[in-house]
DNA sequence: AAAATCATGTAATTTGTTACATGATTAG
DNA sequence: CTAATCATGTAACAAATTACATGATTTT
C-alpha cells in the first residue's frame, strides 16, 4: 500500500533516520499501520531516489553516524496532492479471530489465556496512548489544524482499544463457561 | 499469513467452491480477513497436494461446473493443531488516519466526505452482522460449543463498528469545525 | 446491447517477511 | 560476559495485488 506516503506523513514534523522511523511507527501509528525496518530502508531509499526526501549524515558520539531523511518541496507537494487519492484500507488479519471459530471443549483453556494475553496487550497500548492525549491532547480544541487530525487518529486509536478490551471480558465469560462444562463432559 | 487455516476453517461446517469461498470470505470474516479469488485459489489447490483438502467436480444445470473442495481428517487434525500454535495478528492499514495526520483547512471538505463514506460503507456491514446475530444468533446459550466461538467473533466485529461509527460523529464534527473556519482564513 | 453474475485460472509485479550480516556501545 | 540498544543494510522467500484470459448465463 502507501508506505511510501506513510513514511512521509512521519516526517511532517520532523527529519528522521530509518531506525527512528522503525520505531516512531510502531508508536505513533502502530494500531493502524506496521511496517519493519527492513521496509523502511529500502522504502527511504526509493523516495531519495524520487527526490521526495533529502538526506543528510549525522555524526553522533559513542554511538554510529545516522542519516537522516527529510521532506522536500517536492515530497510535501506529493503528499499533499496523494490527499485527494483513493484511500485504501486493508483489513486487519487476526489469527485469534479464526482461532475462536475453531472453539472446543477441549481448547477452550487454551483460546482463553490467548485472550487474556491479547487483552494486556491492548492494556498496554491504551496506557501509552493515554498518557500521550493527556500529555500532549488535553485542549483538543486549542490545537493547530494538523494536529488536531492526529488528534482524532489518536481517538480512534484508543476508541478501537476499549472497544476491544470490553469484547474480551465477554469473550473470556462465554469461553470460561465452555471450559467449564467441557471439564465435566470430556475424558 | 495462515489463509490456509482460514480456508480450511471456513470450511469445518460446508464443502464449498472457490468461488463461493471467495464471497463468503467477504461476508464472514471479511472485517478481520480479506483474500481474493486468486489467492484463494492457489491456496486450494496447494490444501488439496498436501491432502488436507479433497475435491470433487459438482454440475450444474444452467451454470458452469464447480469444483467443491472439503475437509479431510488429515485437514481437521492439521487445524484442531494450529489452534495451540502462536497467534499472528497484522494490524490494518487504513490511509484514511493517515490523511488524517495531513489535515489541513484545504483538505478539510474532502476528508470530511471521505470520513461520511466510510460511515456508509460500516453502517452496511453493521446491518448485515446484525441480521446475522438476530437471525441465527438470538439465544447465544443455547448454541453448540463452536458456535458460541463464530458468535464471539461476529460480536467482536460489531462492537468494532459501533465504535467506528461513533468515532467518525466524533472525527465529523471536528474537521467541519476545521472547514468552515478555513473558509474564512484560506484565501 | 451491455453489464453483472457464475466459475476458474495464469503471469507479472509489488509488497512484506525471514534470515543473515556487521559493528560499536551500554546496561545488567 | 551476556543481552540489549543503536544503526544500516542485502538476499531469499512468501504473500498479495494487478492484469489478463475465457466463456456461459442472467438481468437491466
Amino acid at each position: 500500500m502507501a508506505l511510501a506516503h506513510a513514511i512521509m506523513t512521519a516526517l511532517i514534523d520532523d527529519d528522521l533516520s530509518g531506525y527512528e522511523l522503525a520505531k516512531d511507527f510502531e508508536a505513533s501509528f502502530g494500531f493502524f499501520w506496521h511496517a519493519s525496518h527492513q521496509q523502511i530502508y529500502q522504502e527511504l531509499h526509493k523516495l531519495a531516489d524520487k527526490r521526495w526526501l533529502n538526506k543528510r549524515e549525522v555524526s553522533q558520539s559513542g554511538k554510529p553516524n545516522k542519516i537522516v531523511y527529510g521532506l522536500t518541496r517536492a515530497g510535501r507537494k506529493a503528499l499533499a496532492e496523494w490527499v485527494y487519492g483513493e484511500t485504501r484500507v486493508q483489513a486487519a488479519k487476526d489469527e485469534l479471530l479464526i482461532k475462536l471459530y475453531n472453539l472446543s471443549a477441549e481448547n477452550a483453556g487454551h483460546i482463553s489465556v490467548e485472550i487474556a494475553e491479547r487483552r494486556q496487550q491492548v492494556m498496554r497500548m491504551l496506557y501509552l496512548y493515554e498518557k500521550i492525549r493527556i500529555r500532549h491532547y488535553a485542549e483538543p480544541d486549542t490545537l493547530p489544524v494538523r494536529h488536531k487530525g492526529v488528534y482524532l487518529a489518536l481517538l480512534a486509536g484508543i476508541g478501537q482499544g476499549e472497544q476491544f478490551l470490553a469484547w474480551c471480558d465477554e469473550a473470556q465469560e462465554v469461553v470460561s463457561a465452555v471450559e467449564k462444562t467441557g471439564a465435566d463432559t470430556a475424558g
